[in-house]
DNA sequence: CCTCCATCCTGTGGGC
DNA sequence: TGCCCACAGGATGGAG
């Protein structure tokens, strides 16, 4: 669920929290959270007693680099939210890990769903475990690359800005949210974009994730995706097709449509959108 | 390599 | 009210 704002959202409240905090007790409850390790016992051995140096983002993913060569990775999946409490605090059910810092804070990740995980990689196991391109927001590949990417491919457009080897970060919402600003159907094949449309669909993605990052991502209900301290993302409200079949295009006032475009609901303007 | 599809889970909301 | 089904912000692995 979480797509690149709120995770970086959460990159930010949680920064300040874990950077330069040593994690005292490791807890994961939930075996599928460690599922991602070879060894699922190795999240909490390889986190217990460790640094956070700094807390970084590539995609979807949050990046914690520890004072012991390795990599403390976290990943939302669908339905996970990062809590940040005081011992003793009220936790919600689907709490599946719980890490204690030298300061008292607890880091907590709530995930119904389990599609989520926490991993702790070696450089190497990191290597082959995020298979990612470039981070949209930071490292946007440029026009040129970007139609080299997705040149020749006949799989929807909006399928190819899911695949996080192509770009890293944009998902469902965002997807369809840069397809109606650059003016292109979910539905184009990759490789049928001109050049002028390719420009369009890149200079679209920066813009929008900044918007939501600035909104503090967007929360569609209060059991998913939340900030860190509970309050809701407020992008929701700014979205151009998301969720808005039957409701007018904002621009034309045409009523935009659902599809379903590699088993991902898909939402456009028929008007806005060739 | 590419494309498409099913799968991993729990919870909610709509239709009947 | 209760039941059943569809659907949900993601990633992956296998079939063809």
């Amino acid at each position: 669920m979480p797509e690149l704002p709120e995770v970086e959202t959460v990159r930010r409240y949680l920064a300040p929290v874990v950077e330069g905090r040593r994690f005292v007790d490791v807890e994961v409850r939930h075996p599928r959270t460690s599922r991602r390790n070879t060894n699922p016992a190795d999240v909490a051995d390889r986190l217990r007693g460790r640094v956070v140096e700094r807390l970084d983002r590539h995609g979807k993913f949050l990046l914690g680099h520890l004072d012991s060569e390795m990599t403390w990775v976290t990943h939302l999946g669908m339905s996970g939210r990062v809590v940040i409490a005081r011992p003793g605090d009220a936790e919600a059910i689907h709490t599946h890990f719980v890490a204690r810092t030298d300061d008292g804070a607890e880091v907590r990740l709530v995930d119904p769903r389990t599609f989520g995980f926490v991993a702790v990689f070696t450089p190497e196991e990191l290597v082959s475990q995020l298979n990612l391109g470039r981070d949209a927001l930071s490292n946007l590949p440029r026009t040129p690359q970007l139609a080299a990417a997705l040149d020749g491919r006949t799989a929807p457009i909006k399928s190819l800005l899911l695949d996080q080897r192509i770009i890293a970060g944009l998902g469902n919402i965002y997807a369809d949210e840069v397809l109606h600003l650059a003016r292109v159907r979910p539905t184009r094949p990759g490789g049928s974009l001109s050049p002028v449309e390719m420009a369009k669909l890149r200079r679209s993605i920066k813009p929008l994730l900044e918007a939501g990052i600035a909104a503090g991502g967007t929360s569609l209900n209060d059991l998913a995706y939340l900030l860190p301290d509970g309050q809701a993302g407020d992008y929701l409200d700014r979205l151009r097709v998301y969720g808005r079949e039957g409701q007018p295009c904002r621009k034309c006032g045409t009523a935009i449509e659902r599809v379903v475009v590699g088993g991902r609901s898909s939402f456009f303007c028929p008007r806005c959108q060739v």
